[in-house]
DNA sequence: AGATAAAACGGAGAGTGTCTCCGTATAGAT
DNA sequence: ATCTATACGGAGACACTCTCCGTTTTATCT
């Protein structure tokens, strides 16, 4: 079922380039945001402007595959959650888990936007991931009778998304805390 | 109390200009994004790059003020709302407007980031008219006892700002009310 | 109606960033 | 050792940003 596999060995140098250009990228995005220059990038992880570009065609692309390795992580999460808590419980570990997150690796912030299905089609694949996983989150936990039957996974994703897209304010991770309850409040069903 | 006033009579071309300047610039930024070109913007509008750059010294600044008028409106509901419903309708009523201004204008969703508090120091005027709006609004609910005492406005404005920001499936503006009134629900006073 | 100076204009151009093209280098297969 | 698919690099064409300053326009004064 694979595609036809005749193909030669992978290089290694081009694999190699392709992690250290990440590697860089992040550092970059993450000092100076997602208009960081993309040849100045690639100059620090010594390739060719070139190479940056066939590896990541636009810079879309890149920040992309800068943030698929962390929210990967995010996604793994959610497994775990959902096998050793209740549904409600889970849910709400994988919120403040997401806040937590964003608090620690702001890079993801300028990211979000598109993440959560941005007038572009990108982060399609990232997106998949946590999508997915609120999905799971929020099914079990319908399915359990803890949350509303109308409760759509996507809206409470972009609620989180909001709450966690700025820390404006040195209590922000607190707020933001407060709020996802007050999310799950919300979503539960009606007594 | 007014600053010194023996000034001459401000020129009318230049007024008419930034009038002109606005105008196109709403046009581009809704067209093609808050990075739109800045000559092609002077270009449109008849002025030079100087000219534009004068009246808006960054494109920041330019952002800024072609959302204010926006703004400006949300903030006046909130007065028209507050004189002529119940404090927890009224709430309600302009979390919805809000939804429904940011489908008709996807204009403003780029600047949301900003508006609520980005790492910049922009939106400064903006922000508090819309802060004000949503302070007003809760600490009225709150003071009638249908809101739960510990609740942020700020955090509430932010998850809507989540809510709103991108249209990214048809049924988009459905699902950001459904999600207004799981705010809502949550922040009732525990019964 | 001039005359005057404050206010505003415009656009050339320097600096920076984006992205492509194609000649060159090299890893892996034989 | 040879071959060739694969990948590399960086010059360069193009686009955007923003400033500088000589020129023009406007409000005001007489």
């Amino acid at each position: 079922m694979a595609v036809k596999t005749p193909t030669r060995k992978p290089r290694a140098d081009a694999q190699q380039n392709r992690e250290r250009i990440l590697e860089v990228a992040k550092k970059e995005f993450t000092r100076s945001g997602p208009n960081a220059s993309l040849d100045d990038i690639a100059r620090e992880a010594d390739v060719g402007a070139g190479t940056l570009y066939r590896h990541f065609p636009t810079r879309d692309a890149l920040i992309e595959a800068v943030y698929r390795t962390e929210v990967e992580k995010l996604a793994a999460a959610q497994k775990k959650f959902s096998e050793t808590m209740c549904p409600i419980d889970s849910l709400r570990a994988w919120m403040l888990l997401f806040v937590d997150y964003i608090a620690a690796k702001q890079i993801i912030a300028p990211a979000l936007n598109s993440l959560v299905g941005g007038p572009t089609k990108l982060y399609e694949g990232s997106r998949g991931q946590i999508q997915g996983a609120i999905d799971a989150l929020v099914h079990r936990a319908i399915k359990s009778g803890d949350l509303r039957k109308d409760l759509e996974p996507f809206d409470l994703l972009r609620a989180l998304i909001g709450v966690s897209y700025v820390a404006s304010s040195p209590d922000w991770r607190q707020s933001a805390k407060r709020l996802v309850d007050i999310l799950i409040t919300g979503s539960r069903t009606a007594k």
